[in-house]
DNA sequence: CGTGGTTTTGAACAATCTCAAGAGTTGTGG
DNA sequence: CCACAACTCTTGAGATTGTTCAAAACCACG
């Protein structure tokens, strides 16, 4: 199958333009290196795998795949999504630098949804039970792991909350100020960032219609809350948005 | 504060009647000691708190108290549920006999939500500390604490997709087979089971009203899918149910 | 500078909610 | 053991949010 684009076959080999070193790498915060010695540190980067960019379109993970690892984003944004036996498409996340994906398929041994690059990314290949022996040995890797799994269960959790619970209205500004958060978080602007994702990619991922989104958008300028021109995102009133989504930070 | 009723009161220290082993537990297979090696199980055991059963109504945990670690259900049934800043109450799940609550709270340290018993309930209550210092010993237990968090969030993902993207007719299927499964997997009747919780519970788990699934359960019960008296139910035509409900047994 | 995809806008429609009221059930205390 | 109070559940009818369908405007990219 020559034409297979299989995980492992887009992860290449690391060569020197695309190996950066977890010592190094500006989002160490973020990942799992966060609460780890240099020395632990310099361990963990002796198992993953870096590989050449992904680009836009190109998936990182299709359902059904054997489990072999999670990726943790170094750039770019994925968009993970699974698929119902009657053909729907969900979107479950977005991932973006720092965020590690890949943590559901533990369970069954696969990949229950697919991961596709939102825009050309580059990610870490961590091969799961290499990690796991590694967390056996250093206990911070150990619990950094459980909190970010734990992370993705809150996460996941706010997301029903807001599904069951809330408005369009709501949705849709809870998922501005957590984007919003998530960008401030790596140290870029909180008030203005580009969407990495289309209109219908929002309104899937928030339960809604295309249609809604656009509406809220139109909705949310004329009100002065934010600036919207294609995807570059302004926020002109994180007070009244956040009052609105009914939310602190998370979502 | 003589009436305060923090989990750590409520679980007292062990006493014969309420103590039985790890190994000798009916449903480890369900559990964490799934994979483990006898003594592997036994010394599991040694961290594991029992306590008296705790009465319908009782919570198991409140929001913001501290994690100490979680809690695997013995008998009767649990429900977990947040609250969101504008006092919405949003369950984010039903746990049963052999499942394990509390994983949420990892990540920030305290109980994000709320957890409450829908019924006379056993718990086993394990401490993290020692849990994490003993999945460091025993790969197989670090293995399953994975897993069990991995189900929790394909679990949930699923979830994400029921309120996204069916109706309420196929919510409420595939809730019932979804419980059906869970029952047979213990070694009941997945024919015919009780509810543990209340039709408003159920509502409020699935982003309903109440009164839908009223309607619902009239419906399903005049096309002879099902019979549901009170909280007795018999599941009379399980392929059609599935079928109606989009799913194999997960939801 | 077309072609295909994305976004916006309008108008009618539908699924589910809300409100309301009644029936059934459970628990409690006299 | 009965009666009352408090829930829970069911059923009906109208209201509403967000959807669907349709079409035009916009953009991106070859």
């Amino acid at each position: 199958m020559p034409t297979k684009t299989s995980n492992m076959q887009i992860i290449k080999p690391a060569n020197n333009k695309h190996t950066i070193r977890c010592q190094d790498c500006r989002i160490k915060q973020l990942c799992l290196p966060v609460m780890l010695a240099e020395s632990e540190v310099a361990h963990l980067d002796t198992i993953v795998h870096r590989g050449r960019p992904i680009n836009k379109g190109q998936h990182l993970i299709q359902a059904g795949d054997s489990f072999n690892g999670v990726y943790a984003i170094r750039s770019g944004s994925i968009k993970a999504y699974t698929i119902s036996v009657d053909g729907l498409e969900q979107i479950t996340g977005f991932y973006l630098p720092g965020e590690i994906i890949g943590f559901d398929a533990i369970s069954s041994g696969f990949y229950p949804g697919f991961a596709k690059a939102l825009e050309t990314s580059a990610v870490c290949e961590i091969p799961f039970e290499r990690l796991e022996s590694l967390a056996a040995e250093i206990p911070g890797l150990q619990r950094q792991i459980f909190r970010t799994m734990s992370d993705e269960i809150v996460k996941d959790q706010d997301l029903m909350l807001q599904l069951n619970k809330k408005s369009a209205e709501q949705r849709f500004g809870s998922f501005l100020v957590n984007l919003s958060f998530r960008f401030g978080r790596r140290g870029l602007s909180s008030q203005r960032f580009r969407l990495p994702m289309a209109r219908s990619d929002i309104s899937n991922y928030l339960g809604l219609a295309v249609e809604t989104i656009s509406r809220l958008i139109a909705q949310l300028q004329d009100d002065g809350l934010v600036s919207i021109q294609k995807r570059e995102v302004e926020i002109l009133d994180m007070n009244k948005l956040s009052v609105l989504a009914g939310t602190s930070c998370h979502q």
